[in-house]
DNA sequence: GTTTTGACGGTCT
DNA sequence: TAGACCGCCAAAA
């Protein structure tokens, strides 16, 4: 199994529920990669993969990655659509719908295996 | 092979 | 309290 460091993010990623977000640091801190930036590099490439990269902003729950997507508004829509609310492109109630990660997923079964 | 950038976070000033 | 700097690892130019 190829677990690379984007493939780690993409499960997690693609495990936070509806109507739930989380962060970069929260992420990296999970898969132990030692940098939020991984995560968003990871997330880039995104595109084609399925990945609910619009459920993941950045700490202050800005929807920082909105820039990178086809329409910037696009993200906005979608976690409105999934019962998030936003506003002046940051998420309200951010730490309400904030996922944290590892307490809801075996780390086992997503920190790096056997490789 | 080297340099710069990248959807960030935390700490220092 | 707000702003600036550094650190992290990887990929693309």
């Amino acid at each position: 199994m190829s677990n690379t460091y984007f493939t780690l993010v993409y499960r997690v990623t693609q495990a936070i529920p509806t109507g739930r977000v989380t962060n970069y640091g929260a992420i990296a801190d999970f898969l132990a990669l030692g940098s939020a930036r991984m995560v968003g590099w990871a997330l880039n490439k995104c595109h084609g993969k399925g990945v609910p990269a619009h459920r993941v902003v950045n700490s202050k729950g800005e929807l920082s990655g909105r820039n990178m997507f086809p329409s910037p508004t696009m993200m906005q829509e979608m976690l409105e659509q999934e019962g998030i609310e936003i506003n002046n492109d940051k998420v309200v109630k951010f730490k309400e719908v904030f996922w944290h990660p590892g307490e809801h997923l075996d780390q086992d079964d997503y920190d790096y295996p056997h490789e």
